[in-house]
DNA sequence: ATATAAATTTAGACAAGCCTAAAAATATTT
DNA sequence: AAATATTTTTAGGCTTGTCTAAATTTATAT
């Protein structure tokens, strides 16, 4: 498999994620900041190879050979942001781009020693589980912080987008993983908030509150 | 620069270093396991970069930048060498193909970042040495055991092929790294040696003795 | 010095992955 | 239900890096 078609692979993967019926020609063009009718011509041939199932205007969704193609690759990008963060010492905002090369490095042995040599990590660096080597990855209930209503708590464990951006606006506030959050307030009229942060309280736009992921105590 | 230019680019460098004189298209077409067209046509497009002197039917030679280039490369994939040795555990035979996916990586702090985790190593696990991010790169005097004469003593500090067959072959052998090796007799009809390494005597041809560097004593 | 051999370059073609512009299919409005 | 808007696909073209076959240049041998 080309690195472009692990590519698309992998957005197929996790627009499939989010929406659970076939994915649109356009939504993955965007994406992968191409043409449309780039993404047809793609569509095609990874049809052809048996990864997707695809039906002209009908949109894409992964064959069960493609599924563990993307979970693969998602191991590795998530396994090198590890080393990354743990053994290089990178910040969390600047791993996703080395990342996305390192994924399509071709060895599973090299996959499988990183694994070990970072001692089995559940999650990356940005609290998203890691799949095992099978494809089997963790599911814990968790939800966006934007969902919880006023008085409700629980403690960050993700962020739904990892652009360096919305990750150095959390370190700035001092929002990290594992942090306890309780909603103080909810507006109305912009779905803002108001939070306590281990006793910091603050205001964050519903923008931001959409992109944080909570388990509930 | 992309992947296949800076694969051109690392072969120039590693064919100029043996001969010092321009390198010529049919020696780079079997080092990169391509054709002589194809190579010509990659010179044109390496000179119209800068990175090449090229003329017509008289060979290849590095400018500064592509030297500069070229040592980079190296340093890259020494690096990545050690890490997958010395961190990941892989047996110097196993490391070579990964390290040349690896070493396209772009990222200049991730290469210094792995340089320091890896504690500044000077060479890599073959015994060549790793250039700084400068480009210097020490050099010490050393020879192929080939061409010592009977009686004549020194160190293994390298290993010109590193072909797994070849580095299997050492590791069979008990050859290794900083193993002191005497030349007992040297045959005139075919050039292959009796040699004792560490007490252990047996021999070698010349096909074996002109792949491994010797630090005389 | 000429003939032959070897090395190198040119010419033309192809696959991958992208593009633009136009056509076709699907979705949305009125 | 027809008209309009949006989405998607098709058609044709471009670049990179490769190839084969033929032409040209350089090297070698008689």
């Amino acid at each position: 498999m080309t690195a472009s078609e692990e590519n698309y692979i992998k957005i197929i993967y996790h627009l499939n994620l989010t929406s659970n019926e076939g994915v649109s020609t356009n939504a993955i063009a965007q994406k992968m900041q191409t043409k449309a009718s780039s993404v047809t011509d793609m569509l095609k041939k990874l049809s052809e190879k048996k990864w997707v199932i695809y039906q002209k205007y009908q949109g894409v969704s992964l064959t069960n050979e493609g599924l563990y193609e993307a979970k693969m690759i998602v191991r590795k990008h998530r396994l090198w942001e590890v080393f990354l963060v743990d053994k290089l010492k990178f910040s969390w905002d600047e791993v996703h781009e080395i990342a996305e090369e390192l994924e399509h490095i071709k060895s599973d042995v090299l996959i499988d020693k990183l694994d070990e040599f970072l001692g089995f990590p559940e999650k990356d660096p940005h609290g998203d589980y890691i799949p095992d080597r099978d494809g089997n990855i963790s599911k814990v209930k968790r939800q966006l912080l934007s969902e919880l209503d006023k008085n409700q708590a629980g403690i960050c464990v993700g962020v739904k987008d990892s652009s360096s951006d919305f990750l150095k606006y959390l370190d700035k506030q001092n929002i990290a993983l594992g942090s306890s959050i309780i909603v103080l307030e909810k507006e109305m009229f912009d779905q803002s908030m108001t939070i306590d942060i281990a006793g910091n309280v603050f205001q964050i736009s519903n923008k931001i509150a959409s992109n944080l992921f909570i388990k509930m105590n």
